[in-house]
RNA sequence: GGGCGCGUAGCUCAGUGGGAGAGCGCUCGCUUCACACGCGAGAGGUCGCUGGUUCGAAACCAGCCGUGCCCACCA
């Protein structure tokens, strides 16, 4: 520490985050530490991809407690002087980053359609290219070590090769096929949606019963149904093939209103006799239910709305309306025909889009599926034996309880922005083919190619992060030292959509599991219970947390407060991290302005510098379990309780007078705990800690490449431990009586003391001067007798005197009540048991010393 | 309909069988030579309800009440 650095500790009495964190991120770049090579193993490697951002995206508090997470183990293990690496990279996100350009276009007064294909995909590249990098910005504003020289993006050359190697091996194993079938289709966004990305809500509808007149007869069927246009497509009547109402019409005809087609009465199980009149409208167009019912019965199947949500020509009068339009026009119809029988209100759930949020219309569609059973297989088999371990242990099931009932992916997008479906059509000879490279002509025919419209699901492409950022299909030299990763955190909401596909991709192409571990944490909701979203205006913005408190007390505060169970947002946690991170700035002037020219050791020479030593130690060895166990939040609180209590409140107090004497035994073991404890903390509160290091005697490198402190056994000390904290909860009772008695706080007391002697320290930190004689004690607290002054009002010292007689009164009664217990004594523990007496022993002493 | 979770101090949350904890807030006292983002001392909980298991239950079991999330094709 040159003149200049002790002039600045000496004046900077307070940590300044703003000042420091840009800087000191500027340092670690620089020094090349979160950029690897590609060497080693990766069983003696450690590596993590992170779960890519959309390029639309900003950091919000999910990226920053999911990043919290990584960076903290990360930089554990880069500290430990493994080969590190931390894939960065983003999602091309299809439907956000669309919609997002399409905005931008309408304000402009254009739609994609004037651009056409060609334009508007180089249109989003360029705003791919100006803002893309965004949220690659933000993360190093959190601090995270990321290596930020192996950027990858899910539409980038490489990936792109990844993404058509496995389509068309999929493919050719069969497991990929073109259908017509029933989707999930999302009016906002024109296209289809897979099952996982929609949300069902409770929606109050009315539910309408309509008279189907059966044919050449008087009898009617009544049918109920919430969404009345639908029946336009209707292409038969449903009974429960046991219900005796119906047996005889099975086989005969109703004849649809409004439409006059003819439609068939047929018997099938799925029908419930219970509900409404039991007969059930069969709509295979529109309905996913109805859909299965007519394939089953070979039905017609009618499609009634279009993709744009509107009625089409097989609607006849009613074309060209919504479809909501269309249901009051068909009410309306019916009613004037008299065939509407009831209308009730009726709440029940309905499918919306989790993109756009529009309610879904299941249409059937020609889509490209994925046959997923035949890869979930040994997916299943890696969680079932703990290959792949999932934690919270109750995740585990329910990645199972999902993966052995998976059903096809529709993984088609009627999109623009993605992986265009590596699948080129003759028209000429209606030959398929499926290929990595653009092929030239038909390969049968020789005629004239033209490739799929549509675009691949982005979770297809998300499906290959950990090996396709590695450089796969390529054996690359990323790829052999660091696939496998070591582990991946995540939200619970994506381990379908995201995780346990990367499992099955992972397996199915490089042949391996992605990771070993994958640690599902909790959800930070809003301060008032709410979810943290940007439509309800409820996010809490972490920039905005990092620019007022600092990136290390946002880090801290995420990881205290996060937990197994979702959580509330706690400024209060933010704000401890901030005290955090000034009180490690202030601690450590006092050691590194005061300590004496000499080595870190630990060079106990007192009681208390071995309870130090050994608490420090067991901290150490604490923290560093629960981090390895993902239990981010216990291991920072204790590590904020060894600083802020042993270290700060009790042993710098304690040894503050040798430090200014220049006692070089107390320097070197100060130092030398500090360096520990920056250490300790560096993978969670990177900034501060590194810029405290800058001013350590001992430092030759970055903290962020030093090494991370392991226990040493040799200092644990139970002897000490017990000595001192003695020494403490004595010091503690005797400020608590001088408290209660009224003495000012700079007086000092006289007393002495009978029995064993306490600590040195006690004396002085409770304001008592000891000495050998004195007359008789007006009080008694523990082997300390404080004798008369003129500073002590009797009457407050008695009443001080009584109120800890009747405190222990009750607790020997207590003791005595449980010892006089039978039971008790005949079956706990011997040294439950034991433990007991003891305590009712000591009571009963200083009872009697009182008395 | 099925599954998972939660209900502990005013607030946010720890605590899984042997005397109720943390942070914040609150009260009182401190310009104590690292830090007022500080120091010292306090107040404040029939651990949702009922029953059970146990010598002993906040913790284990059952039921109930309240609350949140996930999955599922009841028109």
């Amino acid at each position: 520490m040159d003149a200049a650095q002790r002039k600045m500790l000496e004046e900077t009495t307070r940590y300044d985050p703003a000042e420091v964190e840009g800087r000191v991120f500027g340092e670690w770049i620089e020094g090349g530490y979160f950029h690897p090579e590609a060497e080693g193993t990766p069983e003696e490697n450690f590596s993590v991809a992170i779960p890519p951002p959309n390029v639309t995206g900003a950091l919000h508090m999910g990226h920053a407690l999911n990043g919290s997470m990584q960076d903290a183990l990360v930089r554990m293990n880069r500290m430990r002087g493994k080969n590190t690496l931390w894939v960065l990279g983003t999602d091309h996100a299809g439907i956000a980053t669309q919609a997002v350009v399409e905005k931008g276009l309408k304000a402009e007064g254009k739609s994609r359609h004037e651009l056409g294909r060609e334009q508007f995909v180089e249109r989003v590249w360029e705003w791919k290219e100006e803002y893309g990098s965004r949220i690659v910005e933000q993360y190093k504003r959190l601090g995270a070590s990321l290596d930020y020289e192996r950027e990858r993006f899910t539409l980038d050359e490489g990936y792109v090769k990844a993404v058509y190697r496995v389509f068309k091996q999929l493919y050719d194993k069969g497991y990929i096929y073109r259908d017509n079938y029933m989707v999930n289709w999302d009016p906002g966004s024109h296209s289809a949606i897979s099952d996982l990305e929609v949300e069902n809500r409770e929606v109050e509808d009315t539910l309408y019963s309509i008279d189907y007149p059966v044919e050449g007869s008087d009898r009617v069927l009544t049918v109920a149904t919430v969404r009345p246009e639908t029946m336009l497509a209707d292409t038969a009547v449903a009974v429960n093939p046991d219900d005796p109402r119906y047996a005889d019409l099975v086989g005969q005809f109703c004849v649809l209103p409004l439409v006059g087609r003819r439609l068939p009465i047929i018997a099938d199980e799925h029908v419930d006799p219970e509900f409404g009149t039991g007969a059930l409208k069969v709509t295979p167009g529109h309905d996913i239910n109805d859909f299965e019912i007519g394939r089953k019965h070979g039905l017609e199947e009618i499609g009634v709305i279009g993709p744009d949500g509107r009625l089409t020509e097989e609607a006849g009068e009613f074309a060209g309306m919504t479809a909501a339009e269309a249901g009051e026009a068909v009410v309306a119809a019916l009613r004037a025909e008299g065939r509407l029988r009831a209308e009730e209100p009726y709440t029940h759930s309905v499918p919306f889009s989790h993109r756009s949020g529009e309610r879904i219309e299941p249409l059937i569609s020609l889509q490209w599926f994925c046959r997923m059973d035949e890869l979930a297989q040994p997916a299943i088999a890696a969680v079932e034996s703990d290959e792949v371990r999932i934690a919270p242990d109750q995740w585990k099931r329910v990645y199972l309880d999902w993966m052995r009932e998976i059903r096809p992916w529709c993984v088609s997008r009627q999109l623009w922005w993605g992986h265009r479906i590596p699948v080129w059509y003759c028209d000429a000879c209606e030959e398929t083919i499926v290929a990595e490279q653009p092929p030239e002509r038909c390969g049968a025919c020789g005629g004239e190619l033209r490739q799929e419209e549509d675009v691949l699901d982005t979770w297809f492409s998300s499906a290959l992060w950990p090996f396709a950022t590695l450089g796969w299909p390529d054996d690359t030299p990323e790829l052999r030292a660091f696939y496998p990763t070591s582990f991946l955190t995540t939200a619970r909401e994506i381990l379908f959509l995201w995780v346990a596909r990367m499992v099955m991709m992972g397996i199915e192409f490089p042949g391996a599991v992605p990771f070993r571990d994958v640690y599902v944490h909790s959800v930070i909701q809003a301060r008032d219970g709410r979810r943290m979203s940007k439509s309800l205006g409820t996010g809490i913005d972490p920039l905005e947390e990092i620019d007022v408190h600092g990136a290390d007390a946002l880090r801290f505060g995420l990881l205290a407060m996060s937990s197994t169970q979702d959580v509330r947002f706690s400024d209060a946690k933010v704000e401890q991290g901030r005290d955090l991170a000034n009180k490690l700035w202030n601690a450590s002037r006092l050691i590194l302005l005061n300590a004496a020219e000499v080595e870190p050791a630990p060079r106990p020479v007192r009681v208390e510098d071995r309870w130090l030593l050994s608490r420090l130690e067991r901290t150490v060895s604490s923290v560093t379990a629960k981090l390895e166990a993902y239990d981010f939040a216990h291991a920072v609180q204790e590590a904020y309780a060894f600083f802020w209590r042993d270290l700060c409140d009790w042993y710098l107090e304690i040894a503050k007078p040798r430090l200014y004497d220049g006692e070089e035994e107390v320097s070197a073991t100060l130092l030398y705990a500090l360096e520990r404890v920056l250490a300790l903390l560096h993978p969670t509160m990177p900034f501060v800690t590194e810029e405290i290091w800058s001013f350590h005697p001992a430092r030759r490198g970055h903290l962020a490449v030093h090494p991370f402190p392991a226990a040493d056994e040799s200092l644990y000390d139970e002897a000490a431990e017990a000595d001192v904290e003695g020494g403490i909860d004595l010091t503690q009772r005797l400020r608590a009586w001088r408290d209660l008695a009224a003495v000012p706080a700079a007086s000092v007391l006289a007393a002495r003391v009978e029995g064993v002697d306490p600590p040195e320290f006690v004396a002085r930190l409770s304001r008592f001067e000891l000495g050998p004689d004195g007359g008789d004690p007006v009080a008694s607290i523990g082997p300390v007798r404080v004798l008369p002054s003129e500073q002590l009002d009797a009457a407050t010292v008695a009443e001080r005197l009584e109120r800890r007689r009747e405190e222990l009164r009750s607790e020997v009664e207590r003791a005595e009540r449980k010892l006089g217990n039978e039971g008790f004594v005949a079956k706990a523990p011997a040294e439950v048991v034991e433990e007991e007496r003891g305590k009712l022993e000591r009571y009963r002493a200083e009872l009697a010393e009182l008395a």
